[in-house]
DNA sequence: CGACTTGGTTCGGAAGATGAACTGACGTAA
DNA sequence: TTACGTCAGTTCATCTTCCGAACCAAGTCG
């Protein structure tokens, strides 16, 4: 990734038609998915409390929320029969977000605010702040972007 | 983030108004930006090169790369006098995007795709792939998104 | 000279986002 | 029982943004 500029990933890169990440951004990749999701990380499960806490539009959110649940990172619920309520939670796979949500903060935190960061994530057991590192199980230890190389995925087994 | 359910996150939750979030989003948050941001880190650097490889229309190209370059993430320099030849390059503000890129990419790879994955990271040193972790330095382990909870940042000491 | 490359800008039409109003099933208080 | 409120939407007119095609300018190559 961030060893792009060596000859080596250059000459990848052209190699790499459908990239995981263009497949990612055509479920994440507009103004308020992402929003959506980080207010369902919080807690939130209600259309009307999404749309009260975004302040977006009505027949957006129906539209996100739509897609959302159509790619199963969202699953919508009944769970009330009289009146008829709906909530929305997240699924294994919308969990599966949280490391890209907490990268984002954290480069929000870094670079976007002057003062203290708004909010703060802390290892539950001991109350510590935590970091997120690219590890390497290998020499078990870790490293910045800059010990990465990329490399073509091995061609399917057959 | 994960343990957003818990009662102690979901009383922060209102408290949080200028989210981290957010403002990354502001900056990041359309259809094209990240994929600009992508083929950066993969070497790209000319106005033409993103948009072949992107097929970007000319405006939105033009725009997305002015609003890039205001917020720091890259810079355009100009690297022939005659003709004027301009790149654009990451500074270490968009640099330090590289674990949001890759936390994009692993999702991508762990739950769009059910082949193997186009491109894989891979340590430098050793060529084994790369994983991303939370890590407790006061702890000395990692652990998964559930272990984390959600705490308002310390206010601004005076 | 004329064709080609790079890095744009300027258009009109298409697509997407927006707020306001409407629906409809139900609950509650007067 | 009438009126009002809530939740989860849909419909519609408008407004903004996006897009592709065309154009432009500066320079280079043959």
């Amino acid at each position: 990734m961030a060893a792009a500029t060596t000859a080596q990933s250059e000459v990848h890169a052209n190699a790499e038609k459908a990239c995981s990440i263009q497949l990612s951004l055509d479920i994440l990749g507009d103004r308020w998915t992402i929003l959506i999701l980080r207010d369902a990380f919080r807690g939130v499960r209600r259309f009307d409390e999404f749309r009260r806490d975004l302040a977006i539009a009505r027949p957006v959110l129906t539209d996100r929320l739509k897609r959302l649940v159509d790619a199963e990172v969202m699953a919508r619920r009944q769970y009330c029969a009289r009146p008829p309520r709906f909530e929305y939670r997240l699924t294994p796979k919308g969990m599966a977000l949280s490391p890209t949500l907490v990268a984002l903060m954290r480069w929000g935190d870094d670079w976007l605010t002057e003062s203290a960061p708004p909010t703060v994530l802390v290892h539950q057991r001991c109350g510590q702040p935590i970091d997120q590192q690219f590890v390497c199980w290998h020499c078990d230890e870790t490293f910045t972007a800059r010990d990465i190389v990329s490399r073509p995925g091995s061609p399917p087994s057959h």
